[in-house]
DNA sequence: GAAACCACCGAAAACGTTTTCGGAAAAATA
DNA sequence: TATTTTTCCGAAAACGTTTTCGGTGGTTTC
């Protein structure tokens, strides 16, 4: 049991915890002398404070926490590397906790995170939140909180998001503009409000186009949004339209469904039918042909959530008025084989 | 500021801390009706134990330290699914660390969890570690460490593995009684261990089985094993040897960069050249031809070595002798497309 | 009616720090 | 030499709990 307090050392050095500690902290009211003999003790004794006990004076825990709503996966891993590495440059402590896309549980981890006193909060809502007192009472508390991702526009707090629309309207516009007619849109479910958003982006670029908005072109993956869904969805399309050219997906899993599909049955993508996903995850460049999508920067969403976080934590030490930041990070096309026709080679 | 402590109840109610803290834990030298009365009003004063205090006092924080030595990806965000759920049921939280391979960092973050006075730590190590003072010290410092994936079999504690050469061992054993003949293996850098048992796994297989051992059909995918390492591998492959039939993947990433490349240079999968991977990672089902594979039991890894480490924490705290476990998990294979020749139609 | 017992409560110490405040000795000034 | 200033150190309180130990007052026992 190695576990040296700060009364060891001064009992090892003949002065009094109040001067080790000092010492320690490298307060000015220490002569050279005595703060090199601490120094050295400590090390030699090999002293680590008991950050229980530094927390309970200070008040503050260099810890933080994170929520998430779903599996360590895709999207949320990458925000979560990027959440840890921003973490660790600035010395501080990351909790993970997952909702489960449950409001109840979200709301017990909440409070579990304010009663282990950490000094701020990292969460992406669950599909189920809709009343967010949970949320507003941390604020309350004194500890800053920052959305991601899944966000609520009425909580007053930093947030760090993508435009789901905007992104939506890109992808397409683009589609149009090369030249695709009749495009199909497999959403998501009605929650969260991000899938809601890119079938908006969906529908207003078609119309801004001049391209009337088919509803039944427009397919539910509300299963979970994965690989299944695109699989039979894109079954169901190719037998309800036969001239359907172009299909842009909720997400990349549902593309790679969509393309699994395509493939088995022969239908030549892009050439017949071009697939547009959307998230940029790692499957998209595996797959043949590889697929055109959206760059979703997970990594620098976590990234800027926890900078921003960790900026309110001193802001807040230190009494300063916090600021709170609605950034918003942009999106891009990666453009790849699937939506790339074939160059006609002129007779 | 919603911050009532023990003193606030007891004010309210005119009486002392001990005996509302004593009511809270249900201590039985407390009247039902003060019992009753502090538990009302700790509910309406909203109460939550500073979780600071407490751990100072009881010396414990129902907390566990997690450090992987990789990015959040794949395998990894597997364990860390497991390690959640079963922290999350049995009432812990966790900190997660990354130790991004450097054994500086991977020791420094010990210290740190230890420090931080987490109850128990779940590690897998990194690639650099060599040396384990660090982790006897926590051990001694009566903080339970559990192994997984990345061990190193010096060390006394408990740990939860795959048997990585039987797994090995088994893919090759596969192909040849499906009658390949010369059977390449694409591995991993000579560190960490597993990468070598899988190795020794595909040796053993060949001779078992009377095939001679050709170092020439072993290539080194030391980039990252990613990839992009199965893609240029390949390459040199069906450059060096013409006839051979299968290779045998460290991994599944490099699977899938050899069956990109063969599909690209029209190489029929199985037919001329089969591909086994290695961990049954979700993109294994995605691709064409769906990719043979073992499965690599992450979230059970995860959920199994939480489980133990939880376990000897109690022990420890009861003051009973802990028992460490050396846990192997089965893996199995799972047959796909990428060995399954097609069958020949009788003329 | 004294002795023994029981049910209930609270004072106080402890966990290991940090920080305020005052005080002693040494140095600088007069 | 007497006074002020500076330098350095330590006592003690505080953070919010938990738990030991003793002490009431009331009830039971003989």
């Amino acid at each position: 049991m190695n576990d040296t307090k700060l009364i060891d050392i001064a009992a090892a050095l003949g002065i009094s915890v109040t001067t080790v500690s000092k010492a320690l902290k490298g307060y000015s009211d220490i002569s050279k002398t005595t703060r090199s003999r601490v120094l050295e003790m400590a090390d030699t004794m090999n002293y680590r404070p008991n950050a229980n006990a530094v927390n309970l004076r200070t008040n503050e825990t260099k810890t933080i926490g994170v929520i998430i709503p779903a599996t360590v996966h895709h999207f949320f891993s990458s925000v979560l590397n990027g959440i840890l590495e921003e973490a660790e440059n600035r010395g501080y402590l990351v909790i993970i906790l997952q909702s489960n896309e449950k409001y109840e549980l979200e709301k017990k981890q909440i409070a579990l995170l304010l009663q282990k006193r950490v000094d701020g909060i990292l969460i992406s809502l669950s599909n189920e939140t809709d009343d967010f007192s949970h949320i507003n009472a941390a604020i309350k508390n004194n500890t800053p909180v920052v959305l991601f991702d899944k966000i609520a526009k009425m909580v007053d707090c930093s947030k760090v998001v993508i435009n789901d629309r905007k992104a939506a309207y890109d992808a397409v516009t683009y589609l149009i503009e090369k030249g695709y007619k009749k495009i199909a849109h497999f959403r998501g479910s009605y929650v969260p409000q991000n899938s809601i958003d890119r079938f908006l982006g969906y529908k207003k670029a078609l119309e801004d186009r001049g391209i009337a908005y088919d509803p039944s072109l427009v397919y539910m993956c509300d299963h979970n949004s994965d690989f299944e869904d695109g699989y039979v969805c894109a079954k169901k399309l190719v037998e309800d339209h036969k001239d359907v050219d172009a299909v842009f997906a909720i997400t990349d899993l549902v593309a790679i469904g969509i393309i699994k599909y395509l493939n088995e049955i022969n239908i030549k993508i892009p050439d017949q039918i071009a697939v547009f996903g959307f998230s940029n995850w790692f499957m998209s460049t595996v797959i043949s042909p590889k697929l055109t999508t959206i760059d979703q920067p997970g990594y620098e969403i976590g990234h800027r959530a926890a900078s921003i976080l960790i900026d309110e934590i001193a802001q807040i030490k230190e009494h300063l008025p916090v600021t709170h930041q609605i950034v918003e990070l942009p999106t891009h096309i990666i453009e790849r084989e699937s939506t790339l026709k074939t160059v006609e080679v002129p007779a």
